[in-house]
DNA sequence: CTATTGACGGGGT
DNA sequence: CACCCCGCCAATA
């Protein structure tokens, strides 16, 4: 991918609040690449652990953990719980609470 | 050139 | 929930 895509990317991942969780989509859009959410987890699975950037505060649409089973699930459940962020019964996040940005529009 | 492959996203049954 | 199908798009075979 174009360097110019990932700068993007990862500048919109620095920008997640702690506490709050995006979305690959989301992130992408962000980022300026509407409809390149699959790039985006691609760029993420592929990011050194030394950079110390949240990969961990972006989940799947409907807050769902990418790659269910993985220990990456299980470590990012982890830092999840450990930035505030409570889970549901499934390990799911609840994106009205916590989705970045703020998407509380009531009717 | 076509086919396949994804840390994806929606929608339908 | 489980599947199944399609759209998406860059990289790879």
């Amino acid at each position: 991918m174009a360097p110019e895509f990932e700068h993007a990317v990862l500048r919109a991942l620095r920008d997640i609040p702690p506490g709050r969780v995006s979305t690959y989509g989301t992130l992408a859009a962000l980022a300026g690449y509407p409809r390149h959410a699959r790039h985006v987890g691609a760029l993420l699975g592929r990011l050194p652990a030394e950079l110390a950037l949240p990969w961990f505060r972006v989940v799947g649409s409907g807050g769902r953990i990418a790659r269910p089973g993985s220990e990456d699930a299980d470590y990012q459940r982890l830092l999840l719980q450990q930035d505030g962020i409570e889970l549901d019964g499934k390990g799911r996040v609840d994106l009205f609470r916590y989705g970045w940005p703020p998407q509380h529009f009531l009717r």
